[in-house]
RNA sequence: GGAUGGAUUCCCGAGUGGCCAAAGGGGACAGACUGUAAAUCUGCUGCAAAUUGCUUCGGUGGUUCGAAUCCACCUCCAUCCA
């Protein structure tokens, strides 16, 4: 029989820690987060990271593990996450996969294979070089001659893609439209359930608003400060997150922060779109829409990252009850 | 009260007689994604229908074969002079 898992995801904002924590502590398990940022230390205000107190005696994995200056990316993701979950099951507990990051949790449920590569920053450099000179096209036209699959999947345009598609080639002998084409007829190893907690559109985009409201009073400027102190530069990965690269272009004197704030926000709303997109193709998924579980007379959510008494109760017995009669728990 | 400048599709903003349903940007919406994924990239955006038709460029009326573009008056806004 395959080992039990639980997803618990949805687009930024929507109140997932929560709801997480609260599931945990319901069936005995523990949590795996799901997130490209919340691995980086000293990144705490800007990542929206779950505190302390409000893991209420919950291992979590996968946060805090990273210095903001080191490379983080799927393959390393997984590796991690998958020596967490066999950490969980020996502790006899449930592994609780909770984050927004789509391609993360892909990378873990279907245990995708990566192909080691070693890593060749020369290499992609030389081509991205190339790009700029000859034009994307002209990259495109090199990746038709290897894979020309691949360049009925990749946007011309889409540089970052086309590099990695012409680098497997180079490394692997492969084609990488072959490979993904491989990966995913994969059938998961774990016997799961995928949730999706959502809410309608005009509520994440208040909320995801509010939270940045509350982000820039909790000290983001001040974070961010530090992290430039640090030594930290736009380009690294950790600072390509949302909220650090525009605090970053304000603080370098680029622009205003109310220009910054306005797009931190704007992009976080796209970024909750792009989010949803992502689930919406994942096949086999139960999606949990918040709406259908808000009583009409209950208060507003006062604050983020705090449980909303009725409704995620409400929320929470629906998943036991799915989770029971899908066999995940007894 | 007078003098200028302006009013354009959800927003900003180009257009100054036909090639204009109207550049460009933003937003909204939709999508792709298998080693940077909080990243990267794409499509779409007046309404309805096969090459088309219909309603749009502050309002009303006019000039013209033809107007967002020219004229008159009106409304509102901005700046300046009183």
């Amino acid at each position: 029989m395959k080992n039990p898992l639980i997803i618990l995801t949805g687009p930024t904002a929507v109140g997932k820690s929560a709801l997480a924590v609260s599931l945990a502590r319901e069936i005995g398990g523990e949590i795996i987060s799901a997130d490209s940022m919340q691995v980086y230390r000293h990144m705490d205000i800007g990542s929206a990271k779950i505190t302390q107190e409000e893991m209420a005696g919950i291992p979590h994995y996968l946060i805090d593990i990273l210095e903001p200056d080191e490379e983080f990316h799927v393959v390393r993701f997984q590796a991690f996450a998958k020596g967490a979950i066999k950490a969980v099951y020996d502790k006899g507990k449930i592994p609780i996969l909770a984050g927004g990051t789509g391609f993360y949790i892909q990378s873990v449920l279907y245990d995708i294979d990566f192909t080691a590569t070693e890593e060749d920053g020369a290499f992609r450099r030389q081509l991205e070089q190339f790009a700029k000179e000859q034009g994307n096209e002209a990259l495109f036209e090199k990746l038709r001659r290897i894979d020309p699959k691949s360049c009925e999947i990749l946007h011309a345009n889409n540089v970052k893609r086309v590099i990695r598609a012409i680098e497997f080639y180079e490394k692997t002998g492969k084609r990488i439209s072959e490979h993904n084409e491989e990966q995913h007829e994969k059938e998961s190893p774990y016997r799961f359930l995928y949730f999706v907690l959502t809410d309608e559109r005009a509520r994440l985009y208040e909320k995801i608003d509010k939270r940045v409201d509350i982000m820039l009073k909790a000290g983001l400027v001040d974070e961010v400060q530090r992290l430039k102190d640090m030594g930290c530069t736009r380009d690294l990965i950790s600072m390509q997150g949302l909220g650090y690269k525009e605090i970053l272009e304000y603080l370098d004197g680029e622009c205003t922060l109310e220009d910054a704030v306005y797009r931190i926000k704007r992009d976080t709303r796209h970024f909750a779109k792009r989010q949803l997109t992502w689930f919406r193709r994942e096949k086999e998924v139960t999606w949990i829409s918040r709406q259908d579980f808000r009583q009409p007379s209950e208060p507003e959510q006062q604050s983020c990252g705090q449980m909303s008494g009725g409704e995620d109760a409400a929320i929470l017995a629906y998943m036991l009850r799915l989770l029971k009669e899908n066999d995940i728990i007894s």
